[in-house]
DNA sequence: TTAAACTTTCAGAAAATACTGAAACTTCAG
DNA sequence: CTGAAGTTTCAGTATTTTCTGAAAGTTTAA
């Protein structure tokens, strides 16, 4: 396993973004060096790469298996798992969202919903089950909006990206065809 | 300034998502607690109703204010600073998603198109850099994809979502129109 | 000016989070 | 079985982050 001053300088910048990312530096690390490193690379070989404990390795590991961000493959005549991301780029960044999603609105949203079922107590909960109200209706577009689009294709999403504002242009188009029935 | 048992435990949940969401645990119960109250709230009341000191309000007011997400107002014969939410629900939405990319994804497209200037040194390089040139053009696509969106005024943006899936049609409409000429 | 009323800053304390390393556990070849 | 080769767990430690409260700074009415 090679790692010049480039690969080294990419996987300390995951370092210091994985907290920003939902994971601790140590995860951003490994995850960045599994990415960047061709071969898959076994825990001990992580831990010396970045210089952490044999420990902190597997927890890490399992860290990103929540994720499910790796992968573990097995060499024949060898007993040690050796680790590799799962999926394209594109799939990983539709992981982390998606569980980023998981962690980040699903456990409002259920909270709110639970909040809004009983009826207001006095008008200062009026206004806020009116806010929550607001706060949920929004979460639950986006929720679902997120949900469609990951049922697309990659190529596909690639392709509505591309296109960008122009969705805009596209929709005005259905509205008229729609109108003009 | 009302505070029942549902109010409360709203604002404790977004305590606990503070950090999930990009922030720390009072920034979090302050945002929760300026949204969920009709009226503007001074620090000191802030303070007292999340029993924190007078210091940690001033910091987490600065720090919602580097999210523009609250404003500050007055009350004729009156000294103090009042507080309130800034925008509506779906531009508090749309503020912390700009502000996470810059935080999350910003760094990382300005470090990796540094690391793509030079050339690779090596065939370990020469992978490195191929897949950082992936997650480089993901990001760069999202990037411009969220940019284009952002420009969309809250209601088209909320057709487009409520569009889901169909949008999918909608472009192969397109397709078929273009390819029709 | 002055001083009251307010805000901000920041050093140090407290709390939360991450990391280590040794012990416990698992697996499997012989 | 046994023990070598590996993985996981977790108590204790180290590090990082957050919070407090007192001091310094700012603003304004009189």
């Amino acid at each position: 396993m090679v790692i010049t001053p480039k690969i080294e300088s990419f996987v300390m910048h995951c370092g210091e973004m994985g907290s920003r990312w939902g994971f601790n530096r140590t995860v951003g690390q490994m995850y960045g060096l599994l990415i960047i490193i061709e071969t898959p690379l076994s825990a001990i070989q992580i831990s010396e790469a970045l210089n952490i404990s044999r420990g902190n390795v597997s927890m890490g590991i399992k860290e990103l298996q929540s994720w499910r961000l790796v992968q573990v493959q097995h060499k024949p005549k060898d007993r040690k798992e050796y680790y590799s991301p799962a999926g394209s780029i594109w799939e990983m960044a539709t992981r982390v969202f998606e569980e980023r999603r998981k962690r980040e609105v699903d456990p409002t949203l259920s909270l709110l919903r639970d909040k809004l079922l009983d009826s207001p107590a006095n008008p200062a909960e009026a206004y806020a089950q009116q806010k929550m109200h607001e706060i949920h209706d929004l979460l639950e577009t986006v929720t679902h909006w997120a949900d469609e689009l990951q049922t697309m294709s990659p190529e596909k999403l690639h392709t509505l990206m591309k296109l960008g504002a122009g969705v805009s242009k596209v929709i005005n188009l259905k509205d008229k065809l729609i109108k003009a029935k």
